[in-house]
DNA sequence: ACGTTTTCCTGAGCGC
DNA sequence: TGCGCTCAGGAAAACG
């Protein structure tokens, strides 16, 4: 699934690709592809119809690019199995197309692509005046860690003030953004800390060390995936297959743990799974 | 107010 | 061959 550096490249492919376009025409093929936008579908395509994108933005996993009226941007998620490609018009239809914008000039459309429909697009207010204003629905979402203006210390006292387990608090967007469970589980190996580690008995050289650990494992993943934006379309193609061979923890089940040869343990946690060493990461004393 | 659980979706893979 | 079941998981609504 696109985690943040499989989106930071879907923001690049779109800032080279669109900035600068107007819109033509917007089909919404699937209602659920634009749930959140508040009136509809047809809202979605009147505030786009007509307007001009600026270069595109990005927070965690969220997308956003300005439109040229100063105040609206068209938000977009990508979910699970999302893509924003960039086709020539002759190119037929894919299987799961839910939005498709044309524009002006006749080139390339843009295509929202999506199996599984937990992504989506919206166009909606920003605050007026600011250049680096985040829509609104956004506000509550926190910077991500590749955010230059992302409060370390900050992080670290919220963290420690929670009230809950460390992968969790991961996982909660409004304290950290953009890192999903993969990249949670590579964080946690780094750090040698049990995915259901009380926040509250993390010290603070713990807490930068987690921290540290997320944002070198992102930043690895990035440096991989960029190689493959300057294709002729926005690609996600859905694997971060690329990375996956430098993957340490996540998705390694009974395959030995690189520090220390102990199979790797696969553990339901939340609907979904944790990847842990249990020699490295012990699980915590019960209390 | 805050932390936890549920819900949304569909195709691949698997056992029988 | 085909049926039913499980799994993948981001994020917000619903719940306690």
């Amino acid at each position: 699934m696109p985690e943040l550096p499989e989106v930071e490249v879907v923001r690049r492919g779109l800032a080279r690709w669109i900035t600068g376009r107007t819109v033509a025409e917007v089909q919404v093929l699937h209602p659920r592809a634009v749930r959140r936008q508040p009136a509809g579908a047809g809202e979605f395509a009147a505030l786009l119809t007509g307007a001009t994108f600026g270069s595109a933005q990005r927070r965690g996993k969220y997308l956003w690019v300005p439109l040229d009226d100063g105040e609206t941007s068209m938000l977009g998620h990508l979910g699970m199995s999302g893509q924003l490609l960039v086709q020539d018009p002759a190119t037929p239809d894919e299987t799961h197309l839910r939005v498709r914008l044309r524009f002006t000039d006749g080139g390339r459309e843009l295509r929202f692509v999506d199996q599984r429909t937990f992504g989506g697009l919206a166009a909606e207010q920003a605050e007026a005046g600011d250049p680096e204003a985040t829509p609104v629905s956004l506000a509550h979402i926190a910077r991500d860690p590749l955010d230059p203006r992302f409060d370390d210390a900050a992080f670290a006292a919220a963290l420690r003030a929670r009230r809950t387990t460390v992968k969790r608090a991961l996982l909660d967007q409004t304290l950290i953004s953009g890192v999903g469970n993969i990249y949670a589980d590579e964080a946690l190996w780094r750090s040698k800390l049990h995915y259901d580690r009380p926040t509250e008995s993390l010290t603070r050289p713990l807490a930068a060390t987690l921290l540290a650990n997320a944002r070198e494992v992102m930043n690895a993943a990035l440096a991989v995936g960029g190689t493959s934006f300057d294709s002729l379309y926005v690609n996600v193609n859905g694997e971060s297959g690329y990375f996956s061979r430098s993957l340490d923890a996540y998705g390694r089940e009974g395959e030995p743990c690189y520090r220390c040869a102990t199979p790797i343990r696969r553990a339901a946690w939340m609907n979904r799974s944790s990847y842990y060493c249990p020699r490295c990461q012990r699980v915590p004393r019960p209390r």
